[in-house]
DNA sequence: CTGAAAGCGCTTACAG
DNA sequence: CTGAAAGCGCTTACAG
């Protein structure tokens, strides 16, 4: 059984090499699995790395090779709402192929960027993913240039470089809302959006409106409003609103889980029954949506899975695969609950 | 004007020692700032430096000097409600120290923590920080030893190692709840505890009871209760409880935000006015609580504090201070309302 | 005060 | 198939 990292001073390659009976060049070709080794000394030498507990230098290695297998998250906002679980996915992306995940948080301030940027580029990154966790919105390029260094947009996109983004399909989840409410009979179907000037809002509107037309559903402008905030006030207000119009919705599609959580208890507050006379749909799938009473059918947004597309995508790029200005547009899912479905 | 990171190959240290006519070693003690150097052939280095744009390559510095000024934050849980906030803090210290952090997230597995800790060895990071994003309680050391690397728990406790943790004052909070609450002349405080078998749970439990003795106040077991969960519904079922009492109270204290959250819903659904009635104090000061109506007044956990002290911990071990098994626990702050006061 | 030399631990042509 | 040699870009004794 090997010492690992026992106190002594780490076992080198040079150690390997002694105890072998053969050159570095030699252990150095085993380890990457260079085909050009004969068997018996392969084994010989693989048997020693065993023996020793040998583990490469990443350090060393990675001045030879010029590749730090590492990779960094570069964000505006470290405690943006969808942050953690976009990381997570790109952790998880990066963990597989054996990579680490640098984080590198800027607060949006160019200057910080600019700093966390030379720091990445002096230990040699091999690629960085620009991620906002907050909001989809185009942004400029790096703070710096990174020649030779590739880089994704993770939840925003660039606006000229050949460069990758990954975003939701906010439009298709759109659909699926509408597409649910349609199926499970509602008659007269809102929608309370979010602010103007989010993508976000713009592609879910564009989702609900071409579902409802496609279905042969009048899309009516009464019940089809935005709002001020994406906070649970302002769907409470908006909710009780609509629900005093001439013609109130029998369902009511909201742009996010906060949104559909004023509306929750605006329909409480009201008497009404959830779902029997007005069903709620939200968006984000956000932790609070299962807690709701009834708990609510939401939309969710694939953040780990485009937080794996991100990575796979960056590293791809890392070893050779030529960059687009492309967009992965990855789709969200339905999760049905009480809030439709009795 | 130097050409930061121009397409072509990076200025090299031998780039500048021949441009300004020294040896590689003078331009490595004019940038390590060693006294060693004549002024004139300091500025003269300095100039050709900035002139070239010249940027030390943090890999090769790494290979030779053992450091790679780079520190790592292990988690069981990246997803964690309070991850963000500790790592940002921690990497708030490490950027002032000009050190970058590398993110892991084992899942709570072994085996993935082991992948991981050989992965950081390999690349000599200098140190790290183990981190639960969830909840505090004790845990056994690294899955691997870490000789020569030393590490700071945040969040969470080591048992034995001579290793220090930095832990919320949860103590101290829930006081500052309950002298909050007898200072604005409340007669009957109860208190909505967590589930059983949590840290903070206990420590906020002595906290309240030591500042209502300390006050002269009886504590009756009758309006203090812990809850199954922490979740809003425990919060709202344990409230009627209590307002269904022969003697229900005037202030509720609760051991968390979600708890508070069905707090003021059971209020509410009483027709029960807030503050005047019941005043009510939640714990974590999570975004939730200020958008509570009313908006809650609530203990805030040092989150983004604890992470820059473990960071600033964890360089100073780094860089040469002797570590031990010591706990830092960091003061809460009461973020006043208008839950408590009009 | 300055520089020549060795070396950190690897990988990579290249010779045999 | 194997190894001697050079070198990645720095830092560190050490000599002068």
């Amino acid at each position: 059984m090997a010492v690992e990292g026992s106190a002594a001073a780490r076992v080198t390659m040079r150690d390997v090499a002694l105890a072998a009976r053969v050159s570095t060049a030699t252990v150095s070709k085993v380890i990457n699995e260079r085909p050009d080794v004969g068997p018996e000394v392969r084994r010989r030498v693989a048997d020693t790395i065993t023996r020793l507990g040998y583990r490469p230098n990443a350090v060393a290695r990675g001045l030879r090779s010029r590749h730090t297998e590492t990779i960094a998250i570069l964000t505006d906002d470290l405690e943006g709402i969808f942050t953690t679980a976009l990381m997570r996915g790109v952790e998880d992306a990066a963990s597989a192929y054996d990579v680490s995940v640098v984080l590198a948080n800027t607060y949006g301030d160019p200057e910080r960027e600019r700093k966390h940027l030379r720091r990445l580029l002096d230990r040699q990154t091999d690629g960085l993913i620009i991620m906002s966790g907050n909001r989809v919105r185009a942004r400029s390029g790096p703070a710096l240039p990174l020649p030779g260094t590739p880089y994704v947009f993770l939840y925003e996109h660039g606006s000229t470089e050949a460069v990758p983004s990954v975003l939701p399909d906010d439009r298709g989840g759109a659909a699926l809302a509408a597409r649910h409410l349609i199926d499970i009979g509602r008659r007269r179907i809102g929608f309370i959006n979010g602010p103007a000037g989010w993508d976000a809002t713009v592609d879910r509107l564009h989702g609900f409106e071409e579902t409802m037309r496609a279905a042969g559903r009048a899309v009516d402008p009464a019940i089809v409003r935005p709002t001020a905030s994406w906070a649970p006030a302002d769907g409470y207000a908006t909710a009780l609103a609509l629900l005093d119009s001439a013609d109130p919705p029998d369902a009511l599609f909201c742009a996010s889980d906060d949104l559909a959580t004023g509306v929750l208890a605006a329909l409480h507050d009201r008497g009404l029954r959830i779902p029997r006379d007005v069903a709620v749909v939200g968006f984000d799938d956000r932790s609070l949506a299962v807690h709701q009473r009834p708990p609510l059918t939401t939309v969710a947004l694939p953040l780990l899975e485009m937080g794996r597309i991100a990575g796979r995508l960056l590293l791809e790029a890392v070893n050779g695969a030529p960059q687009r200005h492309e967009v992965h547009t990855v789709p969200c899912e339905l999760r049905v609950r009480a809030s439709t479905v009795d």
